[in-house]
RNA sequence: GGCGCGGUACCCAAGUGGUAAGGGAGAGGUCUGCAAAACCUUUAUGCGUCGGUUCGAUCCCGACCCGCGCCUCCA
């Protein structure tokens, strides 16, 4: 089954492709780095992360181009505030949001694109547009799009501008445009402000033109997919669809792909609730990376999640439940025998083509994760009655390395991750956010765990099981669970 | 006001015109020195409410109630 998606422009759910026949090339906006990223922020590129991998299980090839908007009105705020030229500012919290994309596992696309390396390309673009009168100065300077010449506006966002009132809401300083919906190309300078000498005089880009003149650039003018979070559909896509197809006079992208927005707790994130999270604030308090990207990838993209503290619970128990019947696949000795039967085979291949078969269909995670747990089941139950054999093992580790190349939750990177984030914590003087018990947790290092649980076996062979329960004890308070089984102990932080 | 989405068990969450996936949690059991893990059993005559279409609706249509999103350079 050809993987199909969702196309906000059509409405429809359709194949995506390559037009090429080899790479899919697309576009994703990517981050404003004027502070840390938040978890919703993290959804979109999750999702678009997992869309890459499944294209990849497609057997496409990906042309992956993102965006980095290091010049906009909140970074030149911040930026002032604290006394930084814009590209210092801008290059730690770049730094952040790659080290947040690595620590949730999200791939980094095959192309970066800073807007402040590409003003040429902006600046060309808005000379197409005023060659045709499309785009017009203003008495202070700055540039703006007539809306009234791209007779396709509103295509995307369903949006009907006609019957809308001019001037509803008409910002003071912006009294120089045209009509009120027009939008700004390119912004005059302003004291104090970064700006760019060009031939359109000085300032700076507007908020659209970037991603318009870097798509094109690395991918052409007319490309198979772009992707956003939902809010981004209007005005920012469409404006980039207006400015790109009037200078082209070619179809923009083919397939648009729109993640749906978060709720925290149950309301729409905002600092204002206090329901306002970084991924940096989410380690802190004691969750895992890889919980927090299963649980944002097992509502399908566009569904509205209800993010809650008890929902990334859930996702820990989860993942580790993935990850001891990966271990114990992986690690037993499954005898070479011959299946009794097919049943079992059958089962795990059915859980493989119910697998990809989900994705293909518009990105179905979390029917798609429901799969492989019926497996899950299939086999422990197998390997519990010494019916798995080594063949069958051997199935369900090539499935689970499926799963895992779209989840990719299965390698622990947990407490390295979490001991990452604590360094940064102290770096910024922010220890004080620290939930404790992870700090006494990770002081235990692996070494002084094995030196415990030698000790504790030693005391279970001698029969001194007071002496053993209490050192399994003394370890399950610092946040450390031991299991014993046949093959030996096992231990893992809670 | 305009456009759009959703209401499924204790919680999260798929899904289909033909009789309710999966995860988490709880309870009981098997196993174990005891735990843990794993497995088994169990938890919706029911899918917001009321009508309609149909042999048959959670799924289609209409109305209503509730929640939410976009229309504000918030992913």
């Amino acid at each position: 089954m050809a993987l199909e998606l969702f196309n906000t422009l059509s409405g429809k759910i359709e194949p995506l492709f390559a037009s090429d026949g080899r790479a899919l090339r697309f576009y994703c906006c990517g981050p404003t780095v004027y502070d840390y990223g938040h978890i919703g922020n993290f959804r979109t590129f999750l999702h678009v992360d997992a869309l890459r991998r499944t294209a990849r299980l497609n057997g496409l090839g990906l042309h992956h181009v993102m965006n980095i908007t290091d010049v906009d009105d909140k970074i030149i705020r911040n930026a002032a505030a604290a006394g930084q030229p814009i590209g210092e500012y801008c290059a730690k919290y770049e730094r952040a949001f790659f080290e947040d994309m690595d620590a949730l596992g999200i791939e980094r696309p095959e192309q970066i694109a800073r807007a402040t390396e590409n003003i040429d390309g902006m600046v060309s673009l808005i000379e197409r547009l005023a060659a045709q009168d499309i785009a017009y100065k203003a008495e202070d300077g700055s540039w703006y799009f007539r809306i009234a010449r791209f007779p396709g506006y509103g295509k995307l966002s369903k949006k009907d501008l006609h019957g809308m009132e001019d001037g509803a809401r008409v910002d003071l300083d912006e009294y120089e445009k045209d009509a009120a919906r027009d939008f700004a190309l390119w912004k005059a300078a302003k004291p104090g402000e970064a700006s760019w000498e060009t031939p359109l005089g000085p300032g700076r880009p507007g908020w659209h033109i970037e991603c318009s003149a870097m798509a094109m650039k690395y991918l052409g003018e007319s490309f198979d997919l772009h992707a956003g979070g939902e809010d981004l559909m209007f005005p920012h896509h469409e404006n980039e669809i207006a400015q790109s197809e009037a200078a082209s006079h070619k179809p923009f992208a083919r397939h648009w792909f729109h993640v749906r927005f978060l709720l925290v707790e149950g309301k729409k994130m905002s600092k204002s609730e206090g329901n306002f999270f970084t991924l940096r604030d989410l380690l802190l308090k004691g969750y895992r990376a890889s919980a927090i990207r299963f649980l944002l990838l097992s509502v399908p993209y566009r569904h509205q999640l209800n993010f809650t503290f008890d929902g990334l619970t859930e996702s820990t128990n989860a993942v580790d439940r993935l990850r001891t019947f990966n271990d114990r696949i992986r690690t037993g000795n499954w005898p070479d025998a011959a299946p009794a039967d097919a049943t079992l085979t059958n089962l795990i291949r059915k859980g493989d083509t119910d697998f990809t078969a989900a994705l293909s269909n518009d990105l179905n995670t979390a029917e798609a994760r429901a799969a492989i747990f019926d497996v899950l089941r299939a086999v422990n139950t197998a390997a519990d009655h010494s019916r798995l054999t080594r063949f069958d093992a051997e199935e369900t580790l090539a499935l689970l390395n499926k799963f895992d190349s779209i989840f990719a939750v299965l390698e622990d990177r947990d407490a390295e991750l979490t001991r990452t984030a604590l360094a940064w914590a102290e770096s910024e003087g922010r220890l004080d956010e620290a939930d404790p018990s992870l700090l006494t947790t990770l002081s235990f290092s692996d070494a002084d765990i094995d030196a415990l649980v030698a000790e504790r076996t030693l005391a279970k062979t001698q029969r001194n099981f007071a002496r053993a329960d209490a050192i399994r004890n003394e370890l399950l308070e610092k946040g450390i669970l031991l299991e014993d089984s046949k093959d030996g102990v096992r231990w893992k932080r809670k």
